[in-house]
DNA sequence: AGGTTGGCAGAACATTTTTTCAGTTGCAAT
DNA sequence: ATTGCAACTGAAAAAATGTTCTGCCAACCT
């Protein structure tokens, strides 16, 4: 509720050392937070030069005297992240608020959370590419519409689904819409049956095409799966079988298709040399890499990438904010 | 310890309230209050224009949403001043620290707290009236040189001691001397035998002079007796039987030689027809009026005169400030 | 529909705060 | 006693903050 600066100094009585006008300083204090006065005016009442006013309340300051707190539910949330760009090395981080425990509204959540920031990273001339997932899909219809010239949405990863491309790349052909944007798609599915086909979808001159442009994007938004997220299991791309030998083989989650373990490494399995997306190493040669996720079972794989940096930005909930940094509760 | 704002808002979820963006005044007061930015830097950081930034800082203040605490034991003495000031409208108040809850030792440190206070009131050409006690001495005593032009230290009471003058006005003799000031005092008894030699002795011309000389003053300098003070009654100028009856009429203490009830009244009673003092009445034509004396037995008298604005200024201790404004502890 | 009102955004201005800098003073070691 | 150091002071300049005023927009009323 209440967050008080972590930058507190250690108050070990420091306040009490001798040599400091305490007495002057407290009064001076006192005067200025709890009256309002002007420094101005605390000099002239009390004698002495404005400056010293001024020094003494900032000396009151640094040794803890005076303190400030932000008495607000929503503090917490920004102290994380502080704490999450500090630590992992983000140029930016958002802790959405209204994190009601529900996972499922979680994705929601998140993408709501995440357009408004992120709308300011847009661009004219600018190639975003982008994966798929309920969170990115509420992600793009939180987006307000921002009209930009010859920019161009990009997806990283195949199709999820075994009809139609419509639904998968909702969340490209969304943003893409809303930016005024060229959409790409990545034309096959995700996963194939065998790497063979993989192989050979990936020589498709229009899908070089798009793979290349995608190596060129100025900015990504991506999102990661949990090991236990049934969204690509579900689709059938991978049998359970397939499921049970990758867990056992260390795989904590599945970012852009493949299966990564705690270590970030993509688990040597049959599974992952089917994947079409972008490669983790390719991914990394993108500028600005943003990161939409949160919920338990996330956690691992992202600490595991962001503590690879991975990202350069993370929009995530609380509960996911506090496991990153390694807190308690 | 700690000491918050006293116009801290009802912040019956005031804070709460529809229409305010507290998400972002939240994050506001975060980046300026715990990282200590700039609002300037904020505002370019947030993408908003920098009144903005400042009008929802002022805002989060207004709501309480910031707080500021002093975290002194010094922080309580600066708001009973404060409070002190407010409620018995003076001009000044100071609550000295280091009070040990020994009241023998309680005269020196309130003569030295009262003594820097007051020398920013010494002026060249002043008339000070001053009276007698353990604590006007103390204050003599710490009151450091400050040569002035022709001022004059006035006692406004007779002696003390029946011996010589010379113990009794040690607290003009000294204030003088450290101003450098021509030094008046009351050549009799602060109380007589009779009514009558009152009289006779308050006619003589050399204390006529005095007297009116006090009456010119532009600053007193005043303590006032506990009624179990035994100060007067150890030296005989007043019987335990009369003393008794004094008490009987309502006394609660003594100023100026005379014995006081709870509303400030002379008491009716012969001892106080044997005064040679300064008048209450008269006392309250200077200007500036600063009593300095504290501890429990002062407390209903000094309530009294105060309540009738007899000062406009004060010098006490935590506890005696504290029962003066009727607080528990 | 047209006016009215209230609130907010932003520009310009006024004030306050902070920093910088140069000089002083007190203190301690020589 | 002298010299050097360090901390402190106040003046001035620079930066930041706070305020006032104007105009816009939207909601509300007639």
């Amino acid at each position: 509720m209440a967050r008080s600066q972590p930058d507190d100094p250690p108050l070990t009585e420091e306040t009490a050392r001798e040599g400091w006008p305490e007495q002057l300083a407290v009064r001076i204090c006192w005067y200025y937070y709890v009256l309002g006065l002007t420094q101005q005016a605390i000099a002239e009442k009390l004698q002495i030069h404005r400056v010293r006013v001024n020094r003494l309340l900032a000396e009151a300051r640094r040794r803890g005297v005076v303190r400030v707190t932000i008495h607000s539910k929503l503090a917490d949330n920004i102290a994380l992240e502080h704490e999450l760009t500090e630590r992992f090395g983000l140029e930016m981080a958002e802790v959405a608020i209204g994190d009601t425990g529900d996972e499922a509204q979680l994705a929601e959540v998140l993408g709501q959370a995440a357009a408004a920031p992120l709308a300011q990273l847009y661009r004219d001339r600018m190639t975003i590419g982008i994966a798929w997932g309920v969170t990115l899909k509420a992600l793009a219809q939180a987006t307000e519409e921002k009209p930009l010239k010859a920019t161009a949405v990009v997806s990283m990863l195949g199709s999820l689904t075994r009809r139609s491309s419509v639904d998968a790349f909702e969340a490209t052909t969304d943003l893409a819409a809303r930016l005024h944007a060229e959409c790409y798609y990545l034309p096959g599915p995700i996963v194939c049956d065998s790497e063979e086909s993989r192989d050979t979808i990936l020589q498709q001159p229009m899908m070089r095409e798009v793979y290349r442009k995608t190596q060129t994007a100025d900015l990504a938004l991506v999102s990661v799966g949990g090991i236990n997220s049934r969204t690509i299991r579900r689709m059938g791309f991978v049998t359970d079988r397939e499921y049970r030998e990758v867990s056992r083989a260390g795989a904590v989650g599945n970012f852009l298709g493949y299966y990564l373990d705690a270590e970030a490494r993509i688990v040597d399995h049959p599974v992952n040399r089917r994947v079409i997306g972008f490669h983790p190493r390719e991914f990394l040669k993108i500028p600005r890499r943003v990161m939409v996720s949160g919920g338990p079972t996330k956690v691992r794989v992202l600490h595991a990438l962001l503590a690879r940096d991975y990202f350069t930005g993370l929009v995530t909930d609380a509960a996911t904010a506090r496991a990153l940094l390694g807190e308690r509760r």
